[in-house]
DNA sequence: GCACCTCGAGTTCA
DNA sequence: CTCGAGGTGC
């Protein structure tokens, strides 16, 4: 009894410390460029704390970041609830969007205006004033309790302290960083060797969020009003001309359109001359005037039916193309690249980018030293959308499909009517490290610890050729500590990780061997069916051809591989190192919620990461895929969802954002 | 033989 | 994310 409080005791501290510790990196996020820990191990911290909170609902505290949304995460700063609380809109993303978001308002509204307005990067802020003075301003927060900043906001010289009338008023808005006052600071903090930031917005939530109001002060802040909860007026518009008369900076931008026509050239406009804005916007917001349709029309769960985010497309760059290059796939499958000269592209430097096959580029006539415009599809992976004919000069040089390996020099293979060239070669050097690294990764044997790059020393030093030989590396632990960048603690690690991995189920191991067309899916489908390596070894083209999803071509690949003597002499080996074979199963809570239906994720989670979440449907008898179809049943949208958010929207299927998502798996 | 879905494979940066 | 290929069902 004793000895289980204190492990009780324990468990409470170690919460404590997590939350202390997030919070810590969660403030650093927003205020300097380089936290002291990357998202995975802010993540890893996460899912403790989470773990912690589920087995002990009690001990939730109000300041836990397992309770906030939208990664809004610092302590530090008094809590405001807002009386009205902070909405945040529902995005559209072309014409045709815009078009049913005036046809959903017209059905009810035949006659109706909107006010346009130019969507601010910054942050949202709301102003409380009583009697004519600034009283309180806050953080929107999670939209019902925000952060006090009241110090920092009155820093701000287009703020006003004192309004022109007297009155007891709330107003919201967005206070940013100028493009010239983003410069500024840049520049000084590559004079005094400091981190620079990203882009405006953070550098302004970064100031916004410090104690000492000085810094504030030094950032040179702006701001734009642009919403009067509880207006007495009757259209948006007239709200935005009292508070301006009351001496709130008002964007002098917005216009009223009489129709969804004047709205669309409206965002022609500014998608045109955004650039040439001293500040940064990524929209247009689109909001129906008449206060008392508005009303009328209400909220969803989340957002107002009656005003909408019009999102710029992402940021295309043009860059010079110096050169393409070739990879080597694990499968012998070669892959061009571009070689690009660096450049910035929302946030993160690129210097190379995909160019997937030769139909690709021959389509695109893409041609070394031209100059293409790059975009980041889903705001991560870098591509090539297109080239800019105008720039050629005649030096370019005619896009080439390589006949023979970069890496080993043996003739590329290509089958008729397929688009992809292949190394066929087994001894190439490329297509092993290139299975080695797959055999270890997350996916399939999980092996933390043994990157990339350690891989390829040591199969280039001669300790891993195959896959068996990763399990003999404890005998050579002696060798690997002398070996520049490791130690006796670096060495432990990664031997322990690798003996852990002897543990895992079959459909891991089934995977990390790499049978061709064999991805994670049909490897736990094949664990599933047959149990243990040797009942498959067994097992027959028909008998593999009658499993749903299974046809002839995958059937033969997978006899083909356990035909050859290599492949079983291999597994043999595993086995002689005991690694587990068999299919251990998993368990399955039943839930109705997700019993059997089909979920697709799209977009981030601050407090869950979409590995976990995958598996938390799958463990309730839910099914995650990748693509949104007519058969998904559920779309899960996070931060920054990509195209997928708009099929589901195309499609009518049923979309749980972050609340309903946290509502349902608390 | 075609339409539609699902899966696998490769992918970038910090 | 994006491509192509494989699988299924009409």
């Amino acid at each position: 009894m004793r000895y289980g409080i204190i492990i009780m005791v324990i468990i409470m501290d170690r919460m404590n410390e997590l939350i202390n510790l997030l919070n810590k990196y969660a403030y650093e996020y927003y205020t300097l460029d380089k936290p002291s820990v990357g998202d995975d191990e802010y993540d890893r911290l996460m899912q403790e704390l989470i773990k912690i909170e589920t087995n002990h609902p009690s001990w939730i505290k109000v300041d836990s970041p397992t309770r906030k949304i939208g990664g809004e995460i610092i302590s530090q700063f008094e809590k405001v609830v807002h009386d009205v609380p902070m909405f945040s809109l529902g995005n559209v993303f072309n014409e045709d969007e815009i078009l049913e978001f005036d046809e959903r308002i017209s059905k009810v509204f035949p006659n109706h205006k909107y006010v346009c307005e130019l969507k601010i990067d910054g942050l949202a802020v709301s102003l409380e004033y009583r009697g004519g003075k600034l009283y309180k301003a806050a953080t929107r927060g999670d939209g019902i309790v925000g952060e006090d900043i009241t110090h920092n906001v009155k820093t701000i010289k287009t703020i006003p302290h004192k309004l022109n009338e007297d009155v007891d008023i709330t107003v919201r808005g967005e206070i940013f960083m100028s493009k010239e006052s983003f410069n500024k600071l840049n520049e000084k903090s590559i004079k005094n060797n400091e981190p620079m930031f990203q882009n405006p917005r953070n550098a302004a939530a970064g100031s916004i969020r410090q104690l000492d109001s000085s810094v504030a002060l030094s950032r040179n802040l702006d701001a734009f009003l642009y919403h009067y909860p509880n207006s007495k007026f009757n259209t948006h518009y007239e709200s935005l001309s009292y508070i301006k008369k009351l001496g709130f900076p008002v964007n002098p931008n917005i216009i009223l359109c009489d129709s969804i026509s004047d709205v669309i050239s409206y965002v022609h406009k500014w998608t045109e001359k955004r650039n040439d804005l001293d500040y940064e916007i990524d929209g247009i917001v689109i909001k129906l005037n008449d206060i008392k349709m508005q009303d009328e029309l209400g909220y969803t769960a989340k957002v107002p039916k009656w005003a909408t985010a019009y999102k710029f497309p992402p940021m295309q760059v043009m860059t010079k193309l110096t050169n393409i290059i070739f990879t080597v796939g694990r499968t012998g499958q070669i892959t061009p690249n571009a070689v690009l000269e660096p450049v910035k592209v929302a946030g993160s430097t690129i210097s190379r980018a995909t160019l997937h096959n030769q139909d690709f580029c021959k389509e695109k006539d893409i041609r070394i030293g031209d100059y293409v415009y790059i975009y980041k599809a889903g705001d991560v992976i870098p591509a090539v959308d297109r080239v800019e004919l105008k720039k050629r000069n005649g030096s370019e040089k005619k896009f080439v499909m390589i006949s023979s390996c970069p890496m080993c020099g043996s003739k590329l293979q290509k089958k008729e009517d397929m688009v992809d060239y292949f190394c066929d070669n087994v001894l190439c050097p490329a297509r092993n490290i290139e299975s080695l690294i797959h055999f270890v990764s997350r996916d399939a044997m999980n092996i933390e610890g043994l990157g990339e790059r350690i891989i390829e020393d040591f199969y280039n030093y001669g300790y891993i050729k195959k896959f068996s030989d990763i399990y003999k590396l404890d005998s050579k632990k002696e060798e690997l500590i002398e070996l520049e960048g490791f130690g006796n603690k670096s060495v432990d690690s990664i031997l322990s990780a690798i003996s852990k991995s002897k543990e895992n189920s079959l459909e891991r191991l089934l995977f990390a061997l790499g049978i061709k067309g064999i991805g994670s899916k049909t490897a736990k489908l094949l664990a599933k069916q047959y149990s243990t390596i040797d009942n498959l070894i067994n097992t027959t083209t028909d008998e593999l051809s009658k499993i749903k999803d299974i046809g002839d071509i995958l059937s033969s690949n997978i006899i083909e591989y356990f035909k050859d003597e290599k492949n079983i002499k291999e597994i043999n080996e595993l086995k002689s190192l005991s690694i587990n074979m068999i299919y251990l199963g998993e368990k399955v809570i039943e839930d109705e919620t997700f019993k059997n239906k089909r979920f697709v994720i799209t977009g981030s989670f601050s407090n869950i990461s979409r590995l976990d979440l995958k598996n938390y449907i799958e463990n309730r008898g839910g099914f995650t895929t990748d693509a949104v179809s007519k058969k998904t049943n559920v779309v899960i949208v996070g931060d920054d969802p990509g195209s997928k958010y708009d099929k589901a929207l195309s499609l009518n299927i049923e979309i749980w954002n972050k609340e309903k998502l946290f509502d349902i798996i608390k």
